[in-house]
DNA sequence: AAAAATCGTGGGTGTAAACCCATCATGGGT
DNA sequence: ACCCATGATGGGTTTACACCCACGATTTTT
C-alpha cells in the first residue's frame, strides 16, 4: 500500500486525469509504430481523409483536419514522394492542388489502419466486448459535445 | 452530410483516436486554467502527492511521478519560491531535501483540485451521472492494465 | 582513508507540435 | 486593366516537454 511508484489518489480519482494518460499513452504507442516507417500520425489522417471523401485540394485538407495549410504542404510533399498521392494541379482553378490518393496510398492506409487496430486491442485488452462498445459511445459523446462549443 | 469540416469517420471510429482526443482537450483545458496562475499540471501533481503521501525527499517525489529528478528540483524551487512547499535538509541523510506541504501549498492544492473539477464537468457535460461513473471504471481498468506492463 | 554510489541542482540538448509570415501564382470583381 | 482575395509553399518562430550530463556535497562501501 505503500508502494513508492503509486500516483496520488486524488490524480487517479479524476476521470479527466486517466482520460489524458490514457490517451496520450494510446497515441505514442502508435506514434511509435508509425515512426518505424519515417511517418507520423498526420499522414494516416491525410490518407484517412483522402480516402474517407475522396480527393481534395489542400485548404480543403487543412480545414478538414484543422491544421495549418503550410503543414499540410509538407505533409503531401512527404506522402507524394513516396507515392502514396498524387499532386495535380486543378484545370480550373490553377491555383490549387487537388491530392488523389494513388494505389500504393490505399496500401498504406490499409497497413496503418491495421497498426491502429492492433494498437487499440492491446490498449483495450482489459476490456470486454460490451464493455469496448460502451466507452466508444461514452466517449463519442463527449467528443461530438466538445467539437460543437 | 458533406460538412467540409466532418473528420474522417474512419478515425472518429476509432475508440483510441476519441481516446487521445478527447484527453488532450481535457488536459489543455486545465493546462490554460493553470497558465492563468502561472503555474503547469506538474505543479497539481506534486502538490497531490505531497498531499496524498506525506513529505516526500525530491528523488522519492521523481520516482512517485516518473519525472526527471532534476525538473522535479525545478518545479519545487517555483512552489518555495511562493511558499507553497518547504524543503528543509534531512538532518539523518544531510544529501536529502524533504518537501512538505505548507498550510498555503494546501490552500492552493484545494484550488487546483477545485479547477480540475470544473473541467471535468465541463468535459463530462453531455453525460449522465450513471454514464460518469461507468467512463470512470473504464477508464480505471485501462489505465490499471496498462500501468502493469 | 580511499573509492564508489547517491542526492540535489544548474545548465544544457533534442524534438515535436502549432503557429505565423512572405511570396508567387492565379482568379474574380469592378 | 487594376485591385484584392485566394491557394500553395518555404522558411521561419515559439512553446512545451522529456531527457541528459556534470558538478558539489554527502553517505556508504570496501
Amino acid at each position: 500500500m505503500d508502494d513508492p511508484q503509486a500516483l496520488p489518489p486524488s490524480l487517479t480519482a479524476l476521470t479527466t486525469y486517466l482520460l489524458s494518460r490514457t490517451g496520450k499513452t494510446a497515441r505514442s504507442l502508435l506514434a511509435g509504430r508509425f515512426a518505424e516507417r519515417r511517418l507520423r500520425l498526420w499522414h494516416h489522417a491525410v490518407l484517412a481523409a483522402l480516402s474517407d471523401f475522396g480527393p481534395h485540394a489542400q485548404r480543403e485538407l487543412a480545414v478538414r483536419l484543422a491544421v495549418d495549410p503550410s503543414d499540410i504542404a509538407k505533409i503531401l510533399d512527404e506522402l507524394a514522394g513516396d507515392g502514396r498521392v498524387d499532386r495535380v494541379r486543378d484545370p480550373a482553378d490553377r491555383r490549387r492542388v487537388t491530392a488523389t490518393l494513388t494505389d500504393a496510398g490505399r496500401a498504406l492506409l490499409a497497413e496503418l489502419d491495421a497498426e491502429a487496430a492492433a494498437v487499440q486491442d492491446e490498449v483495450l485488452a482489459p476490456l470486454s466486448t460490451d464493455e469496448r462498445d460502451q466507452l466508444k459511445t461514452l466517449l463519442t459523446k463527449v467528443f461530438t459535445h466538445m467539437s460543437e462549443d
